[in-house]
DNA sequence: TTCGAGCCGTTAGGGGCCGAACTATAGTCC
DNA sequence: GGACTATAGTTCGGCCCCTAACGGCTCGAA
């Protein structure tokens, strides 16, 4: 990690270009940890967040699984895809939308999300161990109030 | 944003699981940004980056930049092979490490990585605007100190 | 001096993510 | 009832990132 991330720039402010970068690489450890744990299970650190949500709210429709994990329609095909392949979770058809369709868990998915648990649990200690609760609840305050910056300025 | 990030788990914290994946979509966001704010002048947001860095720090080997980046070599021989095709970079041999080499903006580098920072500055404001600048510290600060965490414990 | 440990950049292969375009269905307004 | 608009999921092409493996080079120890 290189100092010059906490420079001020002339403006005085510190150097917002690289605050950013630094979100995004910690962002990005954080989501590793928990895929290398999650890999010897067979699912990916994006499918077990997948498995996750519908073990948590049941099953829905591909848009409502983007939503809920803020990605595209096009990335949760993709992770649905992989799922459904792996056998543990299956689309099955919307009761009352023929465009949509539901995603719902296996007995085998249902099966390795409670497997699957224990270990992410585990990797969060990893970084949860640098922060204390109130810290915790700082950090997820800050990053809300940037997202809502982020959609009150939808075309910067 | 579902409203359930800020759920409390049953051991009392948050869930923690779903705050990590809020890190990490936050942080996509914000790349994406600024992104989409220089695409217009062919370079892609880690391209920008890359420029920046050679700009700020002068010429340097590919295990630098990465270093600074927070990326991985193979990642940056990517960067820079889109760079180097744009015209905007170059790789020459290092002076005295015959296994390195250095990169090194072009004049057109140069020139693009000038034309570029205005438009990094406008994407900024749309986040920066919902964060003072102690605040702003403070997420940086506690950031920091998850990566800290993470670099503490290497293996979960 | 010669060798092996170790670092350099690259390649190969694999996720994850996106926007745009496409097909099919739903819902609405004449 | 027919056309129009909006929405759902998928496909396609593209960017970013990683690990593992490989060949070239360095450097210190035998």
């Amino acid at each position: 990690m290189s100092e010059d991330f906490y420079e001020q720039s002339p403006g005085g402010n510190v150097r917002a270009t690289e605050a950013v970068m630094n979100t995004v690489r910690t962002a990005d450890l954080l989501m590793d940890r928990i895929g290398r744990a999650l890999r010897p299970l067979g699912v990916s650190q994006a499918g077990g967040l997948v498995l996750g949500v519908l073990r948590d709210h049941g099953a829905m429709p591909p848009s409502q699984l983007g939503e809920r994990l803020i990605v595209s329609r096009a990335t949760v095909t993709g992770l649905v895809d992989s799922l459904e392949g792996a056998g543990f979770v299956q689309r099955t058809p919307h009761p009352e939308d023929r465009r949509s369709l539901m995603v719902e868990l296996t007995p085998a998915g249902l099966d390795v999300v409670a497997r699957l648990r224990p270990l992410v649990h585990e990797a969060e200690k990893a970084w949860l161990s640098g922060l204390s609760d109130e810290e915790l609840a700082q950090l997820i305050g800050l990053l809300h109030r940037v997202q809502q910056s982020l959609e009150d300025n939808p075309e910067a």
